[in-house]
DNA sequence: AAAAAGATGTAAAACGTTTTCAAGTATTTT
DNA sequence: AAAATACTTGAAAACGTTTTACATCTTTTT
């Protein structure tokens, strides 16, 4: 039973190793009867074809590369939740690749290529835009698809699948604004992903039209760090709301706030920008705009293969929708 | 520069393929010299093997498969943090499967095998036992070695990773009955993870020994399913702790319980059986066991390549410390 | 009834490597 | 100086498929 080949099924059903990859392949090419007993002997010998030599002689391999920063981050899991499902639907494999900090970009992306991967989803969304420029012309001189999954390079004219975040974060800023907020501070990470960058914009822009100066304060996401970081900043600062690129800083800051005397939401209003699972375990709960992270990878996914298929594609860079989550914090 | 072959390289340094081969696998079969020129016209040519017809000659794939349940469950998402990174330095490519629920396990396995991956790290810890039994006839069928990653399968004897949850649990048991707690409740799913068998083990062994009645409630994992149960439960029930296999779960029960009343931890201690980020974003902070994942992750792929790459191993059912982080809750 | 077209099957080349075998060359031993 | 040995290298087979080109057998058309 071990290491069934094409020419076991062949030699079963009394065919030529050529039926037998037909009908695997072509099955409307080959007679309806003869086709019935290669499937069933196929069905009998749990046959499967050697995916290793059919990506050789096919040259294709099936196979898609997810290339993210960090597998742990709970965005990446869940982008990788919709990945998943729709690539099995779509009978790809999945290979993952992560690309550490201070990596050789250049030797990263060779190394993705020579898995010979029919198509790339890129997920990282902490390179540096000079490195980034070295991804693509790599990409693009191996001709491989390629779409990008959740991550703000907007100067790249390549497929992308994500949310307007400058725009949800503009709206929500404007919400604290009309509910009668002055000092709305911002919480961002050290670390610059681009998308915490478009966030940062719609937040700056909306400041700014409503003659407001833009408050930012950049602290880590360790929550045993920033909490240093509060509570030295709730002695020193003036604030009535606070804006978190991440919902664990948010409720970090709201924890150190309400110890310190602080109400939420009648003194301060708190709102995260990513609707994770913190967010209902909060007390208070944490308003937030909802990212559709999952359905961001499953969109994705769904796009590259197109590509790879060559479909038709009729919209190349997808914006999906957000939406604001109100809940007891604001 | 795209599809550079051996052909090329052995062209261009005026050598045949076979020595360009040996450069790259037997290095120290070759001349010191022609090495250098054959090294040096990679590099200029930036070559990186067909990892493809690699694998269809060389019958080795260097590649792992990781058969997982769901990989947004954070706990998935964290062992696969360790796993890369072991994986990456072993030089081995990963391949990610999921298994959903009602699936064809005999299907799904074949899957994998007809993939010819070098070896499994299974991460699945859903599956009913004789589902387990079909997948360990077919891979041991298939002669791939496998390691058993966070599961709690014991019955089987076969190498895994994991931790002595049940020990563990039984331990956070008994420090809160000799704390004086009466009615600890154990909080756990309703779907049956091998994981949480193990620590129910734990539980009630040290409620039997102590001569108290194991008290056990299921609920949901999500958060605003089990606020309803829980609205119901501190309604009815006399209790004076909690222990829960989640720790969302325990902070769900905690809010529910401080909203009605309770202090934490006066009136009733709250612990947590994972130590998620969670457990230090909660009010009052999450006193938990503390599980390495990342490292059960990363220890699993050593071993696995132990197994691969036929080196002595001489612990093939590794347990991992715990630590019991003491925080406020209790 | 012969010719053409279509269906189905077979044999063999290709995919890009690794690996085995043998040949050639340089070095050491006798 | 010849023989033995070691070191380099190249030619060719193998890996398990897909795919192409072609042969054979049916069926349809004239």
């Amino acid at each position: 039973m071990a290491n069934t080949t094409i020419y076991d099924v062949a030699g079963a059903a009394k065919v030529s190793l050529a039926t037998v990859s037909r009908v695997m392949n072509n099955p409307e090419k080959v007679n309806p009867e003869t086709r019935a007993r290669v499937l069933k002997v196929i069905k009998e010998l749990g046959y499967r074809p050697n995916a290793i030599a059919r990506g050789l002689a096919s040259r294709k391999s099936t196979t898609v590369g997810i290339v993210m920063a960090d597998v742990s981050r709970a965005s990446t899991a869940q982008l990788l939740g919709g990945i998943i499902d729709i690539a099995k639907k779509y009978d790809y494999a999945m290979k993952v690749f992560s690309m550490a900090e201070h990596e050789d970009v250049k030797e990263a992306i060779r190394a993705v290529i020579s898995e010979q991967v029919d198509g790339i989803l890129f997920l990282n969304d902490e390179l540096e835009i000079e490195q980034m420029n070295t991804v693509i012309e790599q990409i693009q001189d191996a001709q491989i698809p390629i779409v990008f999954c959740n991550v703000g390079y907007d100067d790249i004219d390549l497929p992308s699948v994500s949310i307007d975040y400058e725009k949800a974060t503009y709206e929500i800023t404007k919400e604290l604004i009309d509910a009668g907020k002055k000092d709305i501070y911002f919480a961002t990470t050290v670390r610059k992903y681009t998308i915490n960058i478009h966030k940062l914009k719609g937040y700056t822009k909306a400041m700014e039209e409503a003659g407001l100066e833009p408050l930012i304060f950049r602290t880590s996401g360790d929550v045993s760090v920033n909490t240093l970081h509060f509570e030295e900043f709730i002695k020193n600062k003036k604030f009535d709301a606070l804006i978190s690129v991440r919902d664990s800083i948010a409720i970090s800051f709201m924890n150190c706030a309400i110890k310190a005397g602080f109400r939420v939401p009648e003194d301060i209003s708190v709102v995260g920008l990513q609707n994770t699972k913190y967010a209902v375990l909060s007390r208070p709960t944490l308003t937030c705009v909802d990212n559709p992270v999952y359905d961001i990878g499953a969109v994705s996914m769904r796009l590259l293969t197109k590509y790879m298929q060559h479909e038709e594609v009729t919209e190349s860079k997808i914006m999906l929708p957000y939406r604001v989550v109100e809940r007891e914090s604001n």
